[in-house]
This record gives C-alpha cells, structure tokens and sequence, in this order.
DNA sequence: TTCTCTCATCGTATATTTACGATGAACGAT
DNA sequence: ATCGTTCATCGTAAATATACGATGAGAGAA
C-alpha cells in the first residue's frame, strides 16, 4: 500500500477494527477456545493442538496479547496464558453496540 | 508464507474468523454505519465522507460484499448498497456464542 | 555446572492487504 | 451518436500477515 489511513478514523471504530483483526484467524478464535476449556494452558499444550509450528502458535499468542484478548504469566521455564475477561468483556459489549447500530434486529 | 493453513480449521471458526476480517478495518467499521445511517447510499457518498479515493473505497465495499455482509443493487449507472440483515444477524448470533463460550460473563 | 524443557524472537520466504491513479464498462441524458 | 456520471477493475507499489526452522534466553533438575 502507500502509507495506511487507519489513523484517520475514530478512536472508536479503529479500536473495534483492531479488535476484530486480532480475532480473524481460525487459529486465534481456536486459541481463545482452548484457553477457557483448559485449567493449565502452556503454549506446548496449545501447539498440540493445532496444526503449526511452535514459533506460528506464538505469533498468534503475541497477536492475542497485542489488544490484550489474552495474558500470559510466567511460571518458571512455563508461561501460562489465560483470556482477559476485562477485555474479552468490553469487546463483547461494543460489538454488541456495533450490531444494535447496524442491523434491524 | 508458507502456505495457508486457514483450511484446517473448523468450518464454525473459519467463517467467524472471515467475518472479523471483514470487520477488522476502520474503513470498513465506518461503511457499516454510514450504510445503515443513510437512506441512499452510493458509492460515491461513501467516498465523500471517508478519506479514501473512488478506487480504496470501492475495495473496501468488495470486501464486505465478499463476506455478504452488504450488497449492492444496480440502479442504472448507480449502485445502492445497503447491509444485509441475514449475515449481520448471524454474525451476531456466532460472535455472541464466542463470547459466551470464551467469557466469564 | 550442565542438561533439559519451555518459549520468544530472528531471519526468511511468500501471500495478502491497503492504497492510488488510470482505464474502461454501463447507463441516462443531450 | 456523444457526453457526463458512476463505479469496478487493472496495474502497481509498499506494508503487513502467515508460516517455518534455527537460535537463544531463562528456569529448574541432575
């Protein structure tokens, strides 16, 4: 492209579109998936699950954490991920806005 | 890449992860409402409101056709795109059983 | 210390996305 | 038939995303 223009949209709409990026790959919305299934959630674990690379699944966990839809806490050599409600919570509220805008539903 | 290992997904998380693709550019967050905002929606209208040219814009609009979550009805050298309420209905319904399943709330 | 396990990051290749101007197709009006 | 309007598509350039293997850092165990 030339320079992006997604700056020059509303606070608002770019933080949902960001949103919205970070869940548009099978593998992310799979990794938000094993997370609230699984007590224990080491990367390995997800990487088992899924049919890529360790170094792939960690992109993925790092595009996760980017908008803060996952953290993850060191245990020793382990890191342990987990879904952030906090986040999890306000994106569902302001998809929800966007669609009561949106759609005659 | 390599090539993409989108395919090896379930179909369920496949198409949410398109849908928020779709969804995952200011642009196009802001077309959304703009289209359910106005009565007559040309192309052209949206052109004006945005900061894009003719050319981005109608990409943008390609894209959200792509998923069905617009669609675009021919009027002699016009073209009146509205959303589709069927998609956005369902894409509302499968966003809200992520959440749901992901969020402890 | 040394070995192992866990994971992030680097380097790299290729695909896709974003953006624009130019062109062309389709239609209505003159 | 020609002109203007509307819009999609083509060609192109550059940024970003996706994927992998290799490497390295950090921690606990031997």
């Amino acid at each position: 492209m030339a320079a992006s223009k997604k700056e020059e949209f509303k606070t608002e709409d770019i933080w949902l579109a960001d949103i919205a990026k970070a869940l548009s790959h099978p593998a992310r919305i799979r990794i938000l998936k094993i997370l609230t299934e699984m007590n224990v959630c080491m990367c390995g674990d997800i990487v088992e699950l899924l049919p890529l690379s360790q170094s792939t699944v960690s992109q993925h966990l790092k595009e996760l954490k980017r908008v803060d839809l996952i953290q993850g806490d060191i245990d020793g050599p382990k890191v342990c991920y987990c879904v952030n409600n906090k986040t999890l919570l306000k994106a569902k509220k302001e998809l929800d806005k966007l669609f009561n805008q949106v759609c005659a539903c």
